[in-house]
DNA sequence: ATGGTAGACCTTCTA
């Protein structure tokens, strides 16, 4: 069973292409990111006409995710816990009853520049938030696939020019230590776990060349609980999406889970 | 050292 997870910036603006990938990969489950548009705005016809089950959290101008699935979704929560406040659309969660019933998560992590605003301490404790609920799901001792636009650079092989992301939220100690204590729960990173090479990125800015020149960051990924691991066949990165028309600044990444 | 692009929207914010 494959899972993708893809933050489309745009999913209006980027309809074509978004379809088009749908129609050649025809994945069982997707995960988007930054739809950028309400529920009511989702291009639902399109998906639905392919088979879709579609459940969105959606935002106006910014954020919103969206899970798509060819088998049906149980138990949909949008939002995480302890959201009083919060009114970013930044995550949905549901049961895909497939093949393998897993439960997916589709995360749109804050990205937290500038470090010196408030944006970066919002950052922070929606990491904390994230790894609050990712214990209690871990609990539940299931397939559990957490993926998405988790806006960190891990490592520095994470990133063609790891020295210029020096004070970036991205690259900050803070989040970096963030991230590996939601891995240290006993999520594994499927890039890891398949032993893919450094240098397998997954978003190039639109600015100053960055495809051209393969400046490139991994941002985005699939958190495996261990039943999830154990099921890993495989992972792709789509970067030749990143080369067609109107291309998104991320591509496409894709896991198989064995049924 | 600077500026470069893209999307949504109301002229500026987010990334």
């Amino acid at each position: 069973m494959r899972i993708a997870t893809w933050n489309v910036n745009s999913v209006n603006a980027r309809l074509e292409t978004v379809v088009e990938w749908f129609r050649e990969i025809q994945p069982d489950v997707a995960c988007l990111q930054e739809i950028k548009c309400v529920d009511e705005k989702f291009p639902r016809e399109p998906f639905e006409s392919m088979g879709y089950n579609i459940e969105t959290h959606g935002q106006k101008t910014y954020n919103g995710v969206a899970i798509l699935s060819k088998h049906p979704l149980s138990d949909v929560t949008r939002g995480l816990p302890e959201g009083d406040g919060d009114d970013h659309a930044r995550y949905i969660e549901a049961v895909v009853e497939g093949p393998l019933t897993v439960r997916v998560g589709a995360i749109y992590l804050p990205n937290g520049n500038p470090v010196a605003s408030e944006k970066f301490p919002y950052k922070l404790r929606w990491m904390e938030r994230l790894r609050t609920h990712a214990r209690n799901l871990l609990a539940y001792e299931e397939a559990l696939v957490l993926c998405g636009d988790y806006n960190v650079i891990p490592e520095p092989e994470d990133a063609k020019n790891p020295e210029n992301w020096t004070g970036d939220a991205l690259f900050q100690l803070e989040s970096r230590q963030a991230f590996r204590a939601l891995k240290n729960l006993g999520l594994a990173d499927a890039h890891e776990v398949a032993g893919e090479p450094g240098g397998t990125f997954t978003f190039w800015d639109y600015q100053a060349g960055a495809w051209q020149r393969n400046n490139g960051i991994r941002i985005d990924f699939h958190l495996l609980s261990p039943q999830a691991q154990d099921r890993l066949a495989g992972i792709a990165t789509h970067r030749f999406m990143r080369e067609r028309e109107k291309p998104s600044d991320h591509v496409p990444v894709m896991i198989e889970l064995r049924v």
